[in-house]
DNA sequence: TCTGTCTAGTATGTATACATATGTTTTGTA
DNA sequence: TACAAAACATATGTATACATACTAGACAGA
């Protein structure tokens, strides 16, 4: 047997592509334009309005240079606007449009769809328990990706963290 | 709270990051110019000398543009060669040179440090059963993917993959 | 005020990852 | 044998993902 096949990085880069490809599959389904980034960005976004870009990468856990395309392809479809300040010339701020607003509400449920797709292998308890080690996993080895997430986007109760519904 | 929070799709583009870091971290520790994605097509192309590219892609669980892509940068290295076949010329064969060998058993002792790097927050129990559901929730989602793995590429036996060691 | 430092955003280059299209070659079938 | 179909690799375009370097701007202390 191949060794990679016993490589836990290769089980985490393949249920990525799939959880990935499922997101595409199940939002194309609903004609709706966005990826599952630009998703997590707009619900940021939307929490928090006038949000500048360095705060809203780590809310996303990109760093400065994906996050701007992120915004630029945002930007295009019409879904966020930038802001550009006087009083700090470096910052912009982003503010989620109308369309932006529609869009995201009808990408929530598919969210959920892909939530299913994505672990229906499992029974229920497995669901969960899958959440809570994947939680319990990044929070911990958090410092050793490059474009770590900030501690004010991490959950507070991380064991509290479980599938919707 | 953000429903980003509540995503496990979001988890695990986290652990992915997480663990592509960990990767390049340790293995620039050693001096070596290897991907994650580069090391698991040597270790297939090092199984399966005169390997074709649809077929290692496969193994690999890429498309084949990407694939093509890692061979490239792996022939630049040095470390494959491109065999150019006369009875079927749609077909190049992949072989692994001296140098590929050498690099692989090199960068082989690093994989199973970034192994724990990735999981060092779960005990030990925890890890195993989080490879388990791993497994478990790719062999069952693989056809979602836009690249599924190849049957013959997957493992025997899913419950008894566990960490070396 | 001047200067060094820090911050924000962007530009460039590399590496997956995949859709789609193209071209070549092989194979299967009439 | 002729032609359609399938297979293989590649080309192009898009989207993360990040390193590195750069510009512009803010800010703190001398």
């Amino acid at each position: 047997m191949n060794p990679i096949t016993r490589m836990v990085g290769h089980y985490i880069r393949r249920l990525h592509q799939i959880s990935v490809g499922a997101f595409m599959s199940r939002i194309s389904e609903q004609d709706i334009d966005l990826t599952q980034v630009q998703f997590a960005a707009l619900s940021v976004v939307k929490e928090f309005p006038e949000i500048d870009q360095t705060s809203l990468a780590q809310h996303i856990a990109c760093d400065r240079a994906t996050t701007g395309g992120v915004i630029d392809r945002l930007e295009k479809k019409g879904f966020v606007r930038r802001i550009y300040q006087k009083y700090d010339r470096r910052r912009n701020l982003i503010v989620i449009t109308d369309d932006g607003r529609k869009v995201y509400e009808n990408a929530i449920p598919v969210v959920w769809v892909v939530q299913d797709d994505i672990m229906r292998g499992l029974t229920e308890a497995e669901q969960e328990e899958l959440l809570r080690l994947l939680v319990k996993a990044t929070s911990a080895s958090n410092k050793f990706s490059r474009a770590p997430m900030s501690s004010a986007a991490l959950p507070a109760e991380p064991e509290s963290v479980g599938q919707m519904g």
